[in-house]
DNA sequence: CAAAAAACTGTGTGCGCACACAGTTTTTTA
DNA sequence: TAAAAAACTGTGTGCGCACACAGTTTTTTG
C-alpha cells in the first residue's frame, strides 16, 4: 500500500505502477506456512495458536505491513453497533439542533458499517424525564451511549447503571467523565471564556465594567459555566491595566422578556459604567429581546452559538461575537468517535476539545448547516 | 435500514428491534421474478434489459428503498482510483504543508477504498517546473488531477491536456474552472477581504490609513489577489462615516527582510497616518520581521493562515488576526470529493467554498494539525 | 422458413475477511 | 500404555456485490 512520510518533505515519487499490492490475510499465511485460520486467531486473539506459530505470524505481518482491510472485514464481520443517543428535545432548547444535525450526518457516514441509532430525547427543564428516556435507552440494550449529561446526580446515576451493563459511552457538551467513557466531545469551557474576555475587550475602554450573565435554572449542570467565568476572569486578570470591572448576575426567567428586561433595566441604571455583556451559553438572544434597540447596539455583546435568533442579531449588529462551540460537530464526532472504537478498533482520545470559532457578521455563513467538515477513518 | 427525517424533529421513535434489514440486490431480484444478473444491470445502466423488466426492476427498488451497499460495492469491485496531485513543494513556501497534510489524511482515510495518490510537487516560483511535473502527471495517465492551478497560462494549457485525457480535476486555493472540473474547493476571496476590512477597522479610529499589501511575484496567477482588494474596499465603501483612507501596495522583494524593511521604513515616514496593515496571503510574518518590535505592536496587522511563523508572532500580539483559509481542509475535502465522484457516485458541488476562521491568541491552538475536521461518505 | 444476428437472461466466481466446525496432534489421566 | 482431554490447525461457507460467460429467447436476414 502506497505509504507516505508524515511530515518529511519531499514525499517519495513512487509512480503508481509501483505501489505495492496489498497484503491479505492469505499471503500471511502462505508466508508463515500455516493456514487463514491460524493467522486470523492471531489477528484477534483468540488463542488456541502455539507460540511458535504465533511469533512465526507476527513476524511475517510486520514483515510485509499487514493492514486489515475494513471493507472486507466489516462485510465480513455483518453485525451492527446500535447507538443510544441521549440529548435535550431541540423543542425545549433550539441548541440541540445541531448536535442532533450532526449524528444524524455521522450515522449517514458510517451506516453502510452497520452504525445504527436510536434517539431518546429528554426534556431540557425537566430531570425526571432524563432519567425516564435514560432508561427507556438503557431497557433497549445498546451498544453505547452517546449522552449530554446535563443533570449531575442523575447523570451519575445512569451512567453507573450503564457500566454495569458494560455499556461505554461518549459525552457531549459535559464533561462528566466516568470509568467506562470513552471520550468527552466539546469545548474547553475555561478557553471560551478567556477568549470572551478578550473579544469583550476591544470594544471597552479603561474603567468601564462588563457585565457577566447566566441564563439558566437551577438543577442544570452548571460547572462548565463556572469554567467559563473562571476564563473569563483570568482574561482580565492577565491584563491588570485594562481596569474592567467585572460584575456577574445569575437569572432563571430568560425566557420570559418582560422579566429580564426589567431587570436589564434596573441594572444598568444602578451599573452605567457597564458598557459590555457576555452571556456564557446560547441564550444572547434573549438579551437582545430585552434591550431597547439602541441599548443593544450601543453594547458589546459576546454570546455563544450559532442558533438562528442569534444569527439574525448578529447581522443587525446588535450581538458584536458570537463563540462557535461546533456543536453540529459534537454531535458528528461523537459517531464517529463510537465508529473508531468498535470498527476501526483504534485507541480514543479521552478529550477531544473543539475549536472555538469567533464570528462576525462576514463569517457567519460559512459555520451554519456545516455539513461536510470533519474527517473519518485515519486507521 | 434506520431512516431519519432530514430537519423535522422530533425524530421517529422506533426500537433498534423495529429496524428493517437491508435490502439485497438478491430481495429486488426476488421481489421482481428476475434473476441477480438483471437487477445488477439496471442499476449499472448496462442496458441488455427489456423495457418491461425495467420499469418492474424500478419499481420494486423504488418500493424496498434499495441502497447500494458501498462496503460489499467496493469489495467486489476491486479497483483503484489513482489521483495525480499537483501542487507546490512546500520547501518552496510553508504554506502548502497544510494542503499536503490534509490531503494525505484524506488518502487514509480512504485508502481502503481503492484511492491511492501520487504527488508531484513543483517550485512554486517556477512556470517551467510546474509545467514539468504536470506532464509528468499526465503521462502516468491517473484517474483525477488533484491541482493548485497558480499560473494561469501554463494551467489553461495543462487543463485542456487533460481534458483531452479524460482526466477529470480538482481545484484547490485558487479558481480556474474548465469543461472537466468537478469542483473548485477554497476560500471566497472577496468575503476575505470583506472580513478582513471588519478585523482591520476594530483598531483604527477615523481619519486613519490602512495599508493593503500584495507580497507576491510577478508571474503567480493573482486573480484571487484582486478579488480580496475588492472585498477590502467595498467594506469600507460600505461604512462611509468611518473615513479610513486605503493604501494599496505590491512587494515583490519579500524575502529579503532588509529590502522589505527599508520599503516599510519610508512608506511609513512618508504616510504617518497608516495604523493598520492588511497582508492578503499568507505572508504577514515577512512584514513583522521587518517591521521594529514597537511598530509592529502598535500597528494593527492582519494576515492570512495559521503557518508557523504567522502563529508565533500571533502569540506576541505583533499580529492582530489571522484568517484562517481552512488549508488543511482544502486538500482533505480535495480527496473526500474525489472519493465522493469515483466511488459514491455523488453529485458534486462545483464551488465548496470553506469557512473563513477568525484567529486571534486565545483560539489558535484548535486549529493546528487539525485532523478529524471534515466529514466522510453522506450517502 | 431456416439460419444468423441481436437482444435478453441466469449462473457462477471472486473480492478479503470472520467464524463455525471438523480434523489432527500433543498432553494428561487412570 | 491406552484412552480421554486439551491444545492446536485447516477447510469451508457466507457477507453483498460486480462482472464474465454461458444459455435462452426474440428479431432480422437471405
Amino acid at each position: 500500500m502506497h505509504k507516505l512520510c508524515i511530515t518529511i518533505f519531499p514525499y517519495s515519487l513512487e509512480n503508481f505502477e509501483a505501489v505495492k499490492k496489498t497484503i491479505r490475510i492469505k499471503d500471511i499465511a502462505e508466508e508463515a506456512g500455516v493456514s487463514t485460520g491460524t493467522v486470523d486467531r492471531v489477528i484477534h486473539g483468540r488463542g488456541n495458536v502455539s507460540q511458535k506459530k504465533k511469533e512465526r505470524i507476527l513476524n511475517v505481518m510486520k514483515k510485509l505491513g499487514y493492514e486489515r482491510n475494513i471493507v472486507a472485514s466489516t462485510l465480513a464481520y455483518n453485525k451492527t453497533i446500535r447507538i443510544a443517543v441521549l440529548l435535550p428535545d431541540p423543542a425545549t432548547d433550539p441548541y440541540w439542533n445541531e448536535p442532533l444535525n450532526g449524528i444524524q450526518d455521522g450515522i449517514q457516514a458510517v451506516q453502510h458499517f452497520g452504525v445504527k441509532m436510536t434517539p431518546y430525547l429528554f426534556d431540557i427543564f425537566s430531570e425526571a424525564d432524563f432519567s425516564n428516556q435514560a432508561n427507556q435507552a438503557l431497557m433497549d440494550h445498546p451498544d453505547a451511549l452517546l449522552i449530554a449529561p446535563l443533570f449531575l446526580k442523575e447523570s451519575k446515576l445512569v451512567l453507573e447503571k450503564a457500566e454495569q451493563l458494560n455499556i461505554p459511552n461518549v459525552m457531549i457538551n459535559t464533561n462528566l467523565h466516568n470509568e467506562s467513557t470513552l471520550s468527552y466531545i466539546g469545548p474547553d469551557s475555561y478557553q471560551s471564556g478567556l477568549l470572551a474576555g478578550r473579544l469583550l475587550h476591544f470594544g471597552l475602554q479603561k474603567g468601564e465594567a462588563a457585565l457577566l450573565l447566566n441564563l439558566s435554572k437551577g438543577s442544570t449542570n452548571a460547572h462548565h459555566l463556572l469554567e467559563k467565568e473562571e476564563g473569563f476572569r483570568d482574561y482580565f486578570r492577565t491584563k491588570p491595566n485594562s481596569q474592567i470591572k467585572i460584575i456577574k448576575y445569575d437569572f432563571e426567567h430568560f425566557s420570559n422578556t418582560q422579566k429580564l428586561a426589567l431587570f436589564l433595566d434596573n441594572l444598568l441604571h444602578l451599573q452605567p459604567d457597564i458598557r459590555g455583556i457576555f452571556i456564557t451559553n446560547s441564550r444572547s438572544y434573549h438579551v437582545v429581546e430585552a434591550l431597547p434597540t439602541t441599548t443593544a447596539e450601543q453594547l458589546i455583546i459576546v454570546g455563544f452559538d450559532l442558533i438562528e435568533q442569534n444569527i439574525q442579531f448578529l447581522g443587525q449588529n446588535k450581538i458584536n461575537f458570537l463563540i462557535n462551540q461546533n456543536s453540529f460537530q459534537q454531535g458528528y464526532l461523537g459517531v464517529m468517535t463510537l465508529f473508531d472504537h468498535f470498527i476501526l478498533r483504534k485507541k480514543i482520545l479521552l478529550n477531544q476539545f473543539l475549536p472555538l470559532d469567533i464570528i462576525v457578521k462576514e463569517n457567519h455563513m460559512y459555520h451554519q448547516h456545516n455539513t461536510r467538515n470533519t474527517p473519518f477513518l485515519h486507521t
